[in-house]
DNA sequence: CAGCGTAGGTACCGATCGGTAACATCGCCA
DNA sequence: TGGCGATGTTACCGATCGGTACCTACGCTG
């Protein structure tokens, strides 16, 4: 019936599919069987492809990720030798961004907050990642010259996701439009 | 049989049970099963005090913000006439508390980031006591004399929000320890 | 002491959740 | 053409969800 399979596998329909409603919805807030209609499949393909609904979570975590991984790499391409400029760029384009009407922040941001167990799997794999985007924060304050390294990667950290945050909590445009400028206080003392 | 009823309402005793489970498991973590069950009552006792579950956690957000407002205060009282004193008074506060191991950050952070749907009535209840959050913050940077309040206050809330999610996201003591120390330095630009 | 209103308890409802069993059917390739 | 792996179809499971009907038993007031 359905059966054109546009040269998209179905596990490859269910990731694009639960991509989009878990960030739009939430993890919590979606259900399989909303996936798979979205997809276009049927429920068993989902347990096929994946072990479960968790189990597809942390796959939507990783390439949620992955996207951030890219925003990173781009700045450092942009600013070549230039940490600086790589970290004000990405608050400027974080700024841009969660300043749109239907901002939803950060996947993992949500994830975790969504999760409070610590030791729910689909916390902690929400956890690692955020840890490794801190992470590239902290690699690039190391490479500048400022008094106090730790205190001005805390600043951006708490800065990047304050604004995940009050993208969505305020209407827009809120505190997050302030985001670059915001990090040029911090970048300057 | 368990009529002694200790001075205590049924109605008290759930308010008092969901402040403590909604806040540590989140709203959607919490079933009102579990409430009554904690609370030593019935469910049909939380009907009859409270017109659902939803409305319950509408009257759980009102007393959270409620306890912020009494910090809001606090501060005021402590650095009378010093707007400056009483945000760093509030950093310093946050500094401290969400570097405990347990720290589950602002119950209407929380909600907000629970229920994406922009129209749930949870969410704009907790959305409108988010946003008079930040109005206290605006009202104390607008008594300050500073090059650009605007950018001050953004900054100000934005690591507000980044504390309370980054005390639940990472393993303490993560950068939310620096709160007071970055609130400094947006101050002392 | 009679009677009534209120709060409590038991048991249940329909809906939805994540997940699965069993079988039909398609496209592809030897 | 025969067979195999991937997918679709249908029906179902047990658990849990928020919410409610119904009856009991207390405590106050006449």
């Amino acid at each position: 019936m359905k059966r054109p399979t546009p040269g998209i596998s179905a596990a490859e329909r269910i990731r694009n599919s639960a991509r989009e409603l878990f960030y739009n919805n939430g993890i919590r807030g979606v259900g399989v069987e909303e996936i798979v209609q979205n997809a276009g499949v049927t429920k068993p393909s989902l347990y096929r492809a994946y072990e479960s609904k968790d189990g597809l979570a942390a796959v939507y975590l990783d390439e949620f990720y992955h996207s951030c991984r890219t925003r990173f790499e781009e700045a450092e391409a942009d600013f070549p030798d230039d940490p600086r400029g790589q970290i004000l760029a990405y608050f400027d384009g974080m700024a841009e961004r969660a300043s749109r009407p239907a901002y939803r922040g950060c996947g993992l941001t949500n994830a975790i907050l969504e999760f409070p167990d610590r030791d729910h799997p689909v916390r902690r794999e929400a956890a690692r990642l955020k840890q490794a985007m801190a992470d590239w924060i902290a690699s690039r304050v190391r490479l500048l010259d400022v008094r106090d390294p730790e205190a001005l990667t805390a600043g951006l950290v708490l800065l990047m996701e304050g604004v995940f945050v009050a993208g969505q909590a305020f209407a827009p445009p809120g505190p997050s439009a302030h985001a670059g400028t915001v990090a040029r206080l911090l970048l300057d003392v």
